[in-house]
RNA sequence: GCCCUCGUAGCUCAGGGGAUAGAGCGUCGGCCUCCGGAGCCGGAUGCGCAGGUUCGAAUCCUGCCGAGGGCACCA
């Protein structure tokens, strides 16, 4: 009867679609947007009266004369105002679409035609070094976005691009025979990394011997030196040990097999040098070998290059990106490559695509997307620092986050046993600080506060989660089957019972609107107001004192609702515990 | 100097061509013996400024102002 899509308003568009073809005699958008005034409104015939010189409302009533019967889906189109058309969809049609939704664990959301090979870069901790807020974005974000891109159905790669190549590991690897390798794996297994690393740094500073031991290292590491290379891997071993504790701690999918640190493309950066050279678009400036991309200058107005080669002869991160890009494009066939990166590098990756683009590496229909966002700012909105002024640690913010939500929740419920309220805490803390990175605009810094992220009101991690396990509380005391509820039919009688009805239908939408966009937070919104019309309906429809069939109608909306609030923070990699 | 991003309520944020610009917090005034208050109703305060495009602009374009960032050998 219907496609396979959930949303109402995508389907109203294609009935629409021929109607206004008739009437414009070409193709024109409906343009159809939710509405105030009715459950949408089509307002194309506005778009297209001028052109055609006629009063919009007319052009508005020859489209429903077009429109043929549209009962099946429709209660009533009245074309209203100066032309637009006010939409109310029949109950049946509603529940209809409802049932088809949730007979599928996608809950209504369209499936990617073709499965694509889609690369997220994200995360990117050094190695040696703590991760700190700086990471927490990109990490979060990341996932989401893979979260969502898999559940669409594409074949997501993860790239975790670690740093583990370069300058400093003259000096950490100098550092490391210092201490000892025994007490430096002791280090970095209770996580004392900066404590590492700055010792490194201040001896490099203050001690000129060891800072030529440090250089001589470098070299030893470059030419493949066998101890030195040793050494090279216990410190990104040990690292990569720690980053996985903070990937427990936090929730996300990253794992060993998507390390695919700096050093992963050592070996192919001669070759970028030889085929950029070959193919004649490697220019010598100031004793580097650079390429000038077109449409980028510098300070003085002269164009910008990209190094590719530096005056000593090392590599920097744009030989690196353009290696990744080989590989990424040929050994892992992407069709798209997203960056999650922060905002402050787009210049270089617009440089690195173009140069990528102009040397025939990064075909036109392979899609190149920065993934920007900004900075996470204190309340004095300045980049958020701990009282000593360093960057703030993840995994001591992700301990204050638990610690928080458990006291939360022992306020809130305090008749739980001390392992369900470490476990809920654990979901709850961690699912605060996760929503409240991923619920702004990216693009956007945000401002970081406990108290906000962890409130029970307002667009938070926590009113989801509640909102779920209130859910959840009313199927315990309502003693039936739920799964078996989620297949009754449904009544869709009450205003409030159809706005939760279209709210769970637009799942859809709002899955593909973030992806689109790449943009968790719209996601986010999209939840928040499915939990905003279900409070409504709660607190208008009583669902366990209703008499049948109304009750079960009822509980399968609410087995609904807790579906998709479950499933939409899955995407999020927010976990939705069942009380709390 | 050039380029990029951002300026929406007192605060934190949605809305990114369609009807009267929303939410949470805060604030002021009412209400509720309700499945676990995710309580309910109402008031007050707002699209940085100025032009332009459009039937219609918070939304698109230009300029200005303000904030942040980038602009050759750190990644």
């Amino acid at each position: 009867m219907f496609d396979d899509m959930a949303d109402p308003l995508d389907l109203l568009a294609t009935r629409f679609a021929d109607a206004f073809r008739a009437v414009a005699g070409g193709d024109v958008d409906p343009v159809v947007r939710p509405s105030e005034h009715a459950d949408a409104q089509v307002n194309g015939a506005l778009a297209i009266a001028k052109a055609m010189g006629r009063p919009p409302r007319d052009v508005a009533n020859d489209v429903l004369e077009r429109l043929g019967n549209v009962s099946d889906m429709c209660e009533s189109v009245d074309v209203a105002g100066p032309g637009f058309m006010n939409v109310v969809f029949s109950a049946d049609f509603i529940a209809e679409q409802l049932r088809t939704a949730l007979s599928d664990n996608l809950l209504g959301v369209r499936r990617v035609g073709t499965a694509q090979n889609v690369i997220v870069d994200y995360s990117a901790p050094n190695v040696a070094k703590e991760m700190h807020v700086g990471h927490l974005r990109s990490t979060v974000i990341g996932d989401a976005l893979v979260r969502m891109l898999e559940f669409v159905g594409n074949r997501v790669i993860r790239e975790n691009h670690i740093g583990d190549w370069g300058t400093p590991f003259g000096m950490l690897i100098e550092h490391l025979i210092d201490l000892g390798e025994d007490r430096a794996a002791a280090e970095f297994s209770v996580g004392d990394l900066d404590g590492f690393y700055k010792e490194a740094r201040k001896k490099f500073e203050s001690d000129e011997s060891f800072k030529e031991r440090s250089r001589l290292r470098v070299v030893a590491l470059q030419a493949g030196d066998d101890d030195t290379l040793r050494m090279w891997r216990t410190l990104v071993a040990e690292s990569t040990k720690y980053f996985n504790r903070v990937y427990r701690q936090l929730d996300v999918l990253l794992e060993d097999a998507d390390l695919m640190g700096e050093s992963a493309y050592n070996e192919l950066l001669p070759t970028v040098v030889e085929r950029l050279r070959a193919s004649g678009l490697l220019q010598s400036s100031d004793g580097a070998d650079v390429m000038f991309v077109d449409g980028f200058t510098n300070r003085e107005n002269e164009p910008l290059p990209l190094i590719i080669r530096k005056g000593d002869g090392g590599y920097n991160y744009a030989t690196t990106d353009l290696a990744c890009v080989i590989d990424r494009v040929g050994r892992l066939s992407a069709d798209r490559m997203w960056y999650v990166v922060g905002a402050p590098q787009a210049q270089h990756l617009q440089m690195v695509e173009a140069a990528a683009r102009t040397a025939g590496w990064l075909p036109g229909e392979v899609e190149m997307r920065h993934v920007a966002f900004g900075n996470v700012l204190g309340s004095d909105k300045k980049m958020l620092k701990s009282r000593s002024g360093d960057s703030v640690k993840l995994s001591s913010l992700l301990d204050e986050a638990v610690e928080r939500a458990a006291a939360a929740v022992r306020e809130k419920n305090p008749d739980l046993d001390s392992d369900s309220q470490n476990s809920i805490a654990r979901m709850v803390g961690i699912g605060a600080v996760k929503y409240a990175d991923l619920s702004t605009d990216r693009v956007k810094d945000y401002v970081f506060d406990w108290d906000r992220m962890l409130s029970f009101d307002g667009n938070t991690a926590p009113y989801l989660q509640y909102a779920h396990a209130r859910i959840c509380s009313i199927f315990r005391r309502a003693g039936v089957d739920r799964a078996a509820v989620g297949q009754s039919d449904l009544a869709i009688v009450a205003p409030q019972e159809r706005a939760l009805a279209l709210a769970i239908l637009q799942f859809d939408a709002a899955v593909w609107d973030a992806l689109d966009k790449a943009s968790p937070h719209r996601l986010c919104t999209y939840l928040y107001d499915l939990a905003t019309a279900f409070t409504s309906f709660y607190e208008n429809c009583p669902v366990l004192k209703s008499s049948e069939p109304t009750r079960t109608s009822r509980l399968a909306l609410c087995d609904a609702t807790a579906r998709v609030l479950s499933t939409g923070l899955g995407l999020l990699g927010i976990e939705a515990p069942e009380a709390m």
